[in-house]
Formats: C-alpha cells, structure tokens, sequence
DNA sequence: CTGTTAGCGCGTTCAT
DNA sequence: ATGAACGCGCTAACAG
C-alpha cells in the first residue's frame, strides 16, 4: 500500500502539499505541482477513499431501497439512477424491503450511521417508528409517502389514465370499463380519478357496473372479464391500470371467443416489455421510467451539495403508445 | 454526534473497554459490560461504521457489476445476492457495464482502492486490461469468463436443453426444429448442444433445415417460423432457446393461422415472468435464478473470510416447467 | 479483565 | 506557497 508519506518523501514536499495537489491544485505552485504528480505517477499512488471519505465525513453512497427488488417496473429506473450517480462519483447500494420493517430499518440506519449519505426511496410505507424528524436526506421516487414531506419524483397518473380514455373515446367508445388497482395505492386513485375525468369531460356518467377491482396481477384483469361476460354486461372497450391486467383480459377475451380489438379494445398501463411482444400488441400508457430515475438521482445529488431544490415535486410526464389492442368502435359491425 | 468517548466517560471506563464490549463482549466481565451497554443506550451512542472500517481496513462492500442493469432475467439474482449479502452484513453497489469499458474499469477499481471487498461480475468479457493478475477477489456468475480464473456459479445449460428436447421426444415429436441464440455465448453452444444430445439419444440425426438462427430477441422467433414456413420445411415442434424468441414464435405461428400446441408444440428457455402470462401459457426451463445468486453471495462471503471453497465452480440444476404450449404430436390429427 | 498508548491515511488549520 | 502538527473515531497491541 503506498500511501501519501511516500510520495511525498519522494517528492521531497510535505504530505500537506500532496494532498493541496490532489485537492486544490490551484493552490500550489505549478513547478511543484508537477513534481508532486510525477512522484504520484512514479510510485503509483492511489488516495485511499475510506480515509479520504472518513477525514471528510461523506461517503458518496445513497441507499436505493424498493419494495421488491424483482419489479421488472423498477428497470429502467434503476438505470436511470445508477447514471446519475456514476456521473456524479456516487455509488448506489441497493436495498430490498420485501415488507419487511427490520430490513427497512436496517437500510435507513445505514444513512443514519454514516454509512451513506442519502436515501433514495421507491416504497410507499415506512415503519411507524421512522418519522419525518429521525429521517435523514431522503428522496421519494414512484410513489408517494402522505405522512412524510419528502421531495419527490413522481408521474403523472392522473393523465395518463385520463389521456388512455381519451383515445378510446376518440375512437367512439362509450361503454368502457375499468379495472382499477390496490386501494391502499395513491396511484389506484389517481388512475381512477383520469378515467372519471375524461368520461365526464365527454359528456358520459361513470356506470359503477364498469367500475371493476384488481390488484394489478393478471388474473383479476381475467376475473373482471369473466365477470363482464357473465352478468351480460355490454361494452366496447376496456381500460385496465396495469399491464399485467390487460394481458389477462386479452387472454380471457379470446377464450371467450372474442377478438381483440375487434370486437372489445384494450388498453393498458405502465408499458412494460411484454405489452410489445404480447399478441396483439398492447396499446397502453408509457411513464418515462429512465427519467425518473435520473430526476431522482438528480435531486440527491443536489440535496446533498447543498443546492437549493427548484421543485420538491417533480412529475413526469406521460404519454400514450396506440398500437394494436386498440381500434374504432366501427370495425365491430364490419 | 456522540462518540465512543463520551460513553466512556459517562461508564466511568476506557474507550477501549468500550470498544472490547462491542466487539469482544466475551472479553468484558459482564458488570462492566452492563455498565457500558447502559451508557451506550442512555447516550444513544452507535459505532461510526465509516471509522470502524477504516481501522478495521474492511469496507463490507460488494460490487456487483453487470452487463445490462435492465435485464429482468437478473431481477431474482439481484434478490438472491441482496439476501445473503444482508445476511452477512455486506452491503451491494451495484454497478451497469452497456458495454463500457470505462464504466467497467471504474467499478473494478472500486474494488482495487478498498471502497468494496469484492466484485461479482454477471458478464462475459472484460477489458483487455484486465487480467488474472491484476482482478481483485471476484465470483461470476450466470456466464463465463474464458481467459480468466474465477470461481463461478454456471448453470446447466445443456441439460436444459435436453431436457427440453427430451419432452418433445415423449410426446411423439420427431422433426424438432431449434432456435439458436447469440454465437458468441457460451450458453449457446451449450443449449445447442443439448439439444442435439437428446436427438442423437433417441437416434434422430440433427437435420440442418431445422437449425435456425437467432439472437435471443422476439423478431428472431418470429423470422424462424416464418422460414420455416415460407421454406414449406415440415416441423411439429419448435425448441427456441428463450423464452422472448419463444413469444415471437407463438405470434407468428398465430397469424400464419397454426395453433399453439394443436399444431405445434412449442418450448422456450429460461422461465422469465411472462412466460407464465402469455397465451397459451409457456412450457419453458427453469433456472433457480435465486439459488444462483444466494450461491454466488455466498461464495464472495466464503472467499472474503478466507474460507476455502469447497468448489470453485458451482453448477445450477435446472428443471423443466410443462405448461400449456406442448402437448403430444397426435393431437395434431384430432 | 482493563487502561494506556499508538496509530489507520488523510485533510486542514495555523504558522511561516 | 508550503510545512508542522493535530485529529477524524475507532481498534489493537502491550502492559498491568
């Protein structure tokens, strides 16, 4: 291990000088700075992070702590996170929750104890014993945490619902149906909230027998098929708020021998990979996941440099991708 | 923030007693020990991890590095590392190559400047640079390294493919057509050979026109059955070796007016989540993903703790999931 | 068993 | 512009 003492004796400067090199170049006569970097060369020097990071109180990690870690949702994000943070010289450690309040714990005392110097979050709970005074910098993406007032990335999903209903009404739907997710989810309401929207914007009542439950996996997005089918409820085009689900309608449909979109649309939420490769390929709505993740490592980033955030709420922005799941009411009767 | 120090004053002992207490409790008569875990709580005292480990040299820092931090096939590796690595008290930074030589250099030498202990690698290449000589402590799995002399947990790669192969076999199947994935994978040729081993077994000579090629990407499953087809070449089964060329293979033999497992049976490799939910349901086989990621942590841990490994390379066994996209070839003629 | 002493490798005053 | 000296918070000999 060759440490700074040897560069330098070799340089024939005090280790005070070395470190003004590395650190404050500026502050040091160029025809020393040189002799400096040459003997740093020559010797093969290497700053010790764990002393430089300890003399200096940081650690350049932030905790990334999710609530299940095999969420093929989180992908991207975690791209988008892990750019920033290379961009930036931080590390990013990653944590499971697994509804776990130990593990949560364990992963939030980790920033708590120096060992990282922020804490990004993608889950929407927190042990009651964490509150907004014991937390340390913390950043919320995806979800949304009401009892605390941490700065967040978070996407539009009242939109995106209202902009999928949109395009089935644009294609002259009327009778849509709704399947929604997870009560206890902030986003099951806002979905919920973008189909009323635009149903009312139109001109149309919301009927509760179109309003369906779900829980996002995709046996309810069948369930709620099956049970369209069996009450002879009619409708023309059905908006299920996640992906999952919608690939569980379609299948249903067709074991009921209906054909999609031809004769019942469907739309999904989230655009997840299968949505592509699904048969037929799924029209749903697109949430810029890599984005949320840079904005989230961004805001980090700026938190722990002492920049002043501009916005403690950022919300991305939502967009429709229309492929085959979806069509005019019309081609039914063709 | 409250130091070893002032719990030491406050039990009326040594800092070093203090330290012994947490560290060595058995080294403590345990009335002082009281008397310092007293202190320790009504201080509300908690070790420094950053100074801790600075003494201690240790970072209890994992690197784990792979090729594309996106693809769900590793999402339940990422849990099984994440478990034993909290298990142990380590903690996984996790880092994404795409390719980079840059970004991969830089998180190696994370490793080699003692910000992490040891590196997991899930990729099959690294920078010329990099050499056995000059690799810290590192375990890869899932691929192969060839130049380089790491312990490694692999997977079984052509006994899955026989396996899958073989089911085909039992069901009556004789012209078996094959899928192939990226040429320069190790896993390719594995799964090709397996393939081949199970025909050979039952006496069926491998026949050219049924090998085809791919790359591991929906449109190849697609491109393979619409050759097949256009070639009028004669199949009733189709072995692709993943489960995303599998789907392109599912669609296009859909739209070509060929039902799936009526008229042909078809197998992916790899059991990822929508295997599950595409339609029919896939037959596919499975790798204890999980398993391969608790026993790569496992073998850092060991390695870390200068344990001797009992294997430097640990194979995964892998097993066959029948579901709904196989079925026995004489239902073709119902 | 416990206290004293001496650093780990570096960054940073405070002099000069 | 540079060097001497100190200390971050803790652990690890070495005595006692």
């Amino acid at each position: 291990m060759t440490t700074i003492r040897k560069v330098a004796e070799l340089a024939g400067v005090s280790t005070a000088t070395v470190s003004r090199t590395l650190a404050h170049p500026d502050q040091v006569r160029k025809e020393t700075r040189d002799l400096v970097l040459d003997a740093i060369r020559t010797v093969g020097f290497v700053p010790n992070r764990q002393a430089v990071d300890f003399r200096r109180r940081s650690t350049k990690n932030v905790v990334l702590l999710v609530r299940d870690i095999t969420n093929p949702f989180y992908l991207e994000i975690y791209r988008g996170i892990e750019e920033l943070a290379f961009a930036n010289g931080y590390r990013v450690l990653m944590g499971d929750a697994r509804g776990d309040n130990e593990r949560v714990l364990r992963y939030v005392d980790m920033v708590r104890n120096r060992q990282a110097d922020g804490l990004i979050l993608m889950m929407g709970w927190l042990p009651a014993e964490l509150t907004d005074a014991n937390m340390p910098t913390t950043v919320v993406a995806l979800e949304m945490l009401a009892d605390y007032n941490f700065p967040a990335v978070a996407v539009d999903n009242r939109k995106g619902a209202r902009i999928a209903v949109e395009h089935l009404l644009a294609l002259g739907h009327r009778r849509i149906a709704y399947v929604g997710g997870p009560a206890r989810l902030q986003m099951s309401t806002d979905r919920y909230q973008g189909y009323v929207d635009a149903l009312v914007a139109a001109g149309i009542a919301p009927d509760a027998d179109l309003t369906l439950p779900g829980d996002f996996h995709l046996a309810a997005g069948r369930a709620a098929v099956r049970h369209l089918h069996e009450r002879q409820i009619d409708y023309t085009a059905i908006f299920l708020s996640n992906d999952e689900m919608a690939v569980g309608a379609v299948n249903e449909l067709r074991s009921l021998g209906r054909r999609v979109p031809d004769d019942v649309s469907v739309i999904g939420f989230d655009d997840v990979d299968f949505a592509l490769s699904s048969d037929p390929p799924l029209t749903s709505v697109r949430q810029p996941r890599l984005e949320v993740g840079r904005r989230a490592m961004q805001m980090m980033v700026d938190l722990l440099s002492g920049k002043k955030l501009t916005t403690r709420l950022y919300e991305a922005d939502v967009e429709l991708v229309v492929r085959s799941s979806t069509a005019p009411v019309s081609t039914k009767k063709a």
